[in-house]
DNA sequence: TGTACATCAGTGAACGCGCGTTCACTGATGTAC
DNA sequence: TGTACATCAGTGAACGCGCGTTCACTGATGTAC
């Protein structure tokens, strides 16, 4: 938040537009994407329902405003995951793999809205084009190791049955279908071995 | 349906229990498992509001019936893909991959009330039951083709692996964040392939 | 075969609620002169 | 440095809406005799 509701002084807010999207951020982790009013989350910020309406034209033009931010953040914390290990490694594949999860675990309610079937995305394509940005240096990572062309068929086969894979086990453990403590393997454990077995092994050619 | 509206005749309905799952799931999927409404749903069978109090305490109530019937029916999808092939064989593991992500394209309203993180489900054991007991038949057909005891490790592990790729695979692609044709594999073909280097490959141990 | 009655699946009207959005307005701010 | 003014981020009251749920009721059905 710009400002804390108690440092707000006078008639202007000083940065609604950011101060609504971080207390929806918060509302979105309580109640979960769908629950999200507008009222409320003008309420948090001290301010009249129609006050919002001065920055977004609408609820889904709000929604979207933090799917995007999410998306921007997801993408910063893959680029320093996969900067933080030797491009092409094994490792790096991996590093890419947990931070997709921790990302989910942390921020669920968020994580929802981005990758959920949620309304209002047919009309934002700049949040597509931001995940597939992201995925991107997955495909990257992926052509490194496998030593081919980032545009090499293959790299992206193999790019999409990792995401496939770190993405159902996020929602497994967010939706709380699947007791991962069950598994007998941690998070990392679990990432490195199917990294392993889908770039070592899976021939699909 | 038990009865369709028109064959309706007289002041009872014949079988509204059955007749709202039904409309209910037939609005989950029009209108996704949050928006239902029990006046929509009283509406469509032909019902006052409060009909539908007579055989569910509540919405939540309503919605875990339908969530329950549909586990029962993904169980015998899988049930039935599983038989169709022989035991411990790659096919018959593939199959079941096949047959999970197959469902959730049919029915994907449903099958996010389902494996959501859906109100009410922490109320209905129920659910978490029958949905170990689908994943039950995976962890069979993975300990067949490893050769090991059901309850081996090994077996939960990987079929833990696959279970979370196929459902990260249907939420990716009834949610719309990938487009799958890009992948330039078929289904099949990339579960199948999935199969494989789990199967054949991952050494976590 | 006919009647009395208990059961309970339906009705329909009402409740309180919170929502998204619009509207004419007001007052704080920054800039041009 | 002081003043006039345009801008526009806020207000607060109001709207229409559909919802979940409750309530006292009514009438169809099946059973006991």
């Amino acid at each position: 938040m710009a400002e804390t509701k108690s440092a707000r002084r006078g008639y202007h807010h000083g940065d609604l537009r950011a101060d609504l999207i971080a207390v929806v951020r918060a509302l979105i982790e309580s109640d979960g994407p769908d629950h999200v009013s507008i009222a409320e989350a003008a309420r948090r910020a001290g301010v009249s329902s129609a006050a919002p309406y001065k920055h977004f034209r609408d609820r889904t033009a709000l929604m979207n405003a933090v799917a995007a931010d999410a998306m921007d953040r997801l993408r910063a914390d893959m680029r320093a995951a996969a900067d933080a290990h030797p491009a092409g490694s094994l490792a790096q594949i991996s590093a890419l793999g947990v931070a997709y999860v921790a990302f989910a675990v942390a921020q669920p309610g968020v994580f929802r809205l981005m990758f959920g079937l949620t309304e209002g995305h047919e009309d934002a394509p700049e949040l597509l084009e931001k995940g597939e940005a992201t995925f991107g240096i997955v495909i990257a990572a992926v052509a490194a190791y496998l030593g081919v062309a980032p545009d090499d068929p293959r790299a992206g086969q193999r790019a999409y049955m990792l995401w496939a894979f770190v993405h159902g086990h996020s929602f497994l453990w967010i939706d709380k279908k699947a007791k991962v403590s069950k598994v007998g393997l941690n998070d990392a454990a679990l990432i490195h071995a199917m990294s392993d077995a889908v770039l070592n092994r899976a021939d699909p050619d």
